[in-house]
DNA sequence: GTGAAAGCGCTAACAA
DNA sequence: TTGTTAGCGCTTTCAC
């Protein structure tokens, strides 16, 4: 038995008064009698009346929704993000439609149209890894709806961004691991097409150099993400003649893969191999030995992805300059890295 | 400059012919002339028409949308539950729309409301710890709503529901920890309110009974998911004059917290104490020692859950009998319980 | 094969 | 303060 939901035409009906009486009532609009309002507020609370969304929506032409589209949720990084974001999103009154792309492009550009016909207002994009063509977002762009990228973008997309500063995370990250007496270090970076991967090489790079502790590419190992491909680039890495004493791994997650094949190694952390990753998990505080990582205030990067988006949202017919924040990282030191 | 989507009606005007032939021919429908139907196309690819969900949703009073609420995608398990989740609806032609209560009761409310205004056809809930009055979801079952459970759900509900057998899970667990030698077994379990939980419990005690080494309620703790909580537990735990042997934590990510705080203590796993937990995560692979875990099937659950669904959406008039389908679990033993 | 018209549930002028 | 009317963008009879 299915149940026709109520409508405030069964509400007006019941009550002898026009449907727009009852939808001002219900919106608790001034001008409507207390005495009415009373009646079909009580009425709809009777019914258990719901107002109609779409409906809504539809005639307002309006949503005050914004689409979220990230990678994978199960990625504890993107899963703090969107609580963060919805937090800063539901306080500004909007609503939040999340879609995963699975990492793929083709996920990508059904999710942006799905969310296109769903009348969302505004995106949150985090592009996924396999997007190497960027046609779908710059559409966006032309179109003037107003998107904001975080953590996986694009550098010539022109659009606002909230980012960190991975080159100066990369470069710090290196530089602790000098300091902690490492000499050869060595790099567990992510697919080549990552513009934040490549960045935090570049760092890297920058902090052996300026230590003169240059060495050569064969130290860069380009992993996907998974514990398989990630324990064999790790046990790549420290097949090298010269190992390394000393690795950057570009998140906490494979760093555990990393960690995981280095011990079964028979290897000592930090002793003979020390480690630093970034993210900053949760369990990262919990691993033996406890993982240095770079922390990204995750917190504040939602409430300033929803800002720079408002910003478009709000914007009024002259199209504005985008942004791009970028934010500052921190690096938490525990066991994994200290050697003296 | 904000933009103005373009519609069928322009599409119409612009070719001049009426808008119910725009309308069937972007819909594929047979008796569209071909000439009529390609010069539509044409034009709606070349303006990059998308047509507007709400209005279309609107006019069909039909919008094949499930909802799914559940405590916290930052949890492995239900991130990973809804990505399966999704491929199954996805399949059956149903999109999906997520919702996070953060463990909260009052989120859970207006989260049910908010979906039922957006018109979901169904719904998929897994209840929040707090949730301990279940009016709302019972509101649901009586107006005939489709609902179906998963993980956390209430005895009382009358749904159907797709869980695994928590008690066969936990005795499976504490016996594998009986027969590798430990004899003081102690369990770290939920918040009392979660029914889970309490059968977790109860498997346990009746492993314990089986093989005669039944002790006394204060062997079992009760955490909240932090952390902090967690550690402060487990040394409460092992505090105990007669510390246990053995531990049976109800999530891996709560062993995590327990283990971390075993080795800062000193204690060797599983030499000192032997961890079994729920859920394995892919990093208790890794994790040192690697941990054993009570496994689920969550892509076959996911399945299950929207079959369930599907059932009830589809269903004639009559109130179709409501279903529970209980999965079977696996043990892996992995490093922290091998103690022969 | 195509068009006119009504309607999905609601909001928003404009009158009264 | 309330009602009337016209949409929002689309689907769906029912004619032609």
């Amino acid at each position: 038995m299915k149940n026709t939901p109520v409508t405030i035409k069964d509400i007006a009906r019941s009550l002898n008064i026009s449907i727009s009486t009852v939808s001002r009532a219900l919106r608790g609009m001034q001008e409507i009698h207390p005495d009415t309002r009373r009646a079909v507020m009580q009425l709809a609370e009777e019914l258990d009346y719901q107002p109609n969304q779409l409906a809504k929506n539809l005639a307002k032409s309006r949503t005050k929704t914004i689409g979220v589209i990230v990678p994978n949720l199960s990625y504890h990084y993107f899963s703090a993000m969107l609580n963060s974001i919805e937090e800063a999103a539901l306080q500004a009154g909007y609503s939040v439609l999340v879609c995963q792309t699975n990492e793929s492009y083709l996920r990508e550009t059904t999710n942006i149209q799905n969310l296109l016909r769903s009348q969302v207002e505004g995106f949150i994009i985090s592009l996924s890894r396999d997007t190497d063509n960027y046609e779908h977002v710059e559409r966006l762009v032309r179109k003037n709806i107003p998107l904001v990228l975080f953590d996986r973008y694009a550098e010539s997309i022109d659009v606002s961004k909230v980012i960190v500063d991975n080159h100066a995370a990369a470069f710090k990250a290196t530089e602790h691991l000098i300091e902690n007496g490492c000499r050869r270090i060595g790099f567990l970076a992510g697919p080549t097409q990552l513009v934040l991967s490549n960045q935090r090489v570049a760092g890297y790079r920058a902090a052996l150099t300026k230590h003169g502790l240059s060495i050569g590419d064969q130290y860069v190992f380009h992993c996907d993400y998974t514990q398989e491909n990630t324990i064999i680039q790790t046990l790549a890495l420290m097949s090298l003649p010269q190992p390394p004493d000393g690795i950057v791994v570009i998140s906490d997650r494979m760093a555990y893969s990393a960690m995981y094949a280095l011990k079964q190694k028979g290897m000592r952390i930090p002793e003979d191999v020390a480690i630093v990753s970034f993210n900053n998990e949760p369990v990262s505080a919990l691993f033996s030995p406890t993982l240095s990582s770079i922390s990204q205030p995750i917190q504040e990067m939602g409430t300033e992805t929803v800002r720079l988006l408002l910003r478009e949202l709000n914007a009024t017919d002259t199209a504005i300059p985008k942004e791009t924040k970028v934010m500052e990282t921190q690096l938490i030191v525990r066991a994994s890295s200290m050697r003296r």
